[in-house]
DNA sequence: GATTCGTGGGC
DNA sequence: TGCCCAAGAAT
């Protein structure tokens, strides 16, 4: 039980608003999402920018765009197309989601993305953080915004921890609560976003370029180590994760169905092979076709 | 809460 | 070179 900090003087509350908001005004990336972007648009790269990098959503998200301009032309097509063009992004079931999410939005929402936290979150694959991003960025909405970012930005600044703790604690959203602005708390979300993305960034944070340095407990306290639990690290070789990347690879590089005897080629082992493919078939990612095929969902 | 779920780049 | 990390969600 650690106790909550202190909150931050009135007068230094105001100062952290100003000077990220006037960091963000120059210092923000040009990215393409930020420039006149639908709330569709908005919503397709907060999809793809789970637990996903920047750089690699970019072309992606371009080719997305480009083929799915709303959510109705999503829809129109197969899931199997959307998981195609996922391509290796990683965590394939957010194409799924995402194509779900298009389809009950043509549903139950005139085929536009709703603006309201709960109509969000009520869609596949959105979840508290993704809901508030939409309803922020692309409505300019007050919500409390906590990505990995934003999460490690407040625990360093405020609660003079080097690291978040490994789940969000109710005592941290109150804290962000507390730190979000009466006006302009969409621009406060993107802005500690950004200033955690490049500045305050996990591992070499640049505290020289920091616009609150001066602000910061973790600073003061003299960059104590975290000392909490850590996310366990994930295993990766030989693990039912690496076939099923695998056994999706071969079908999305496939424009139709696969024998099944083409699929052992790529995971010698048998009984994990085969557990791979039942979970792909569960999750609905890929689809038994005929006796001895299998293709990506229809 | 703890696990599971991809992929690739940086240090 | 391995390990850590990246705008999380669902179960």
């Amino acid at each position: 039980m650690t106790r909550a900090a202190a909150p931050f003087p009135v007068a230094d509350l105001v100062r952290l608003h100003e000077r990220v908001l006037e960091w963000f005004d120059v210092a923000q990336r040009d990215l393409p999402w930020r420039r006149d972007a639908s709330p569709w648009a908005v919503m397709v790269s907060e999809f793809m920018l789970q637990q996903t990098p920047v750089s690699r959503v970019l072309p992606v998200y371009e080719s997305w765009l480009q083929r799915w301009p709303s959510p109705a032309a999503l829809a129109a097509d197969s899931p199997g197309e959307a998981v195609r063009a996922w391509g290796r992004l990683g965590y394939p079931r957010r194409a799924l989601r995402l194509h779900a999410a298009a389809v009950a939005i043509v549903a139950h929402h005139g085929g536009e993305v709703p603006p309201a936290l709960d109509d969000l979150l009520a869609l596949p694959g959105v979840g508290s953080y993704t809901a508030a991003a939409i309803s922020s960025f692309a409505f300019a909405g007050r919500h409390v915004v906590l990505d990995t970012n934003v999460r490690r930005v407040f625990a360093r600044i405020a609660e003079g921890e080097q690291l978040p703790a490994t789940s969000v604690t109710s005592a941290e959203r109150g804290l962000a609560t507390a730190l979000l602005p009466a006006t302009e708390a969409h621009r406060w979300a993107a802005a500690t976003m950004e200033l955690g993305a490049l500045i305050c960034t996990a591992r070499s944070p640049r505290c020289t370029e920091c616009p609150v340095a001066d602000l910061c407990r973790w600073r003061a306290a003299g960059y104590p180590e975290y000392d909490g639990a850590r996310r366990p690290t994930q295993s990766w070789d030989g693990t039912d994760r690496q076939c099923r990347g695998r056994l999706l690879a071969v079908l999305r590089d496939s424009a139709g169905p696969v024998a099944k005897p083409q699929l052992d080629l790529v995971w010698p082992d048998a009984v994990q092979r085969e557990r791979a493919l039942d979970g792909l078939v569960a999750d609905g990612l890929v689809e038994p076709v005929g006796d001895d095929s299998f293709a990506l969902p229809g």
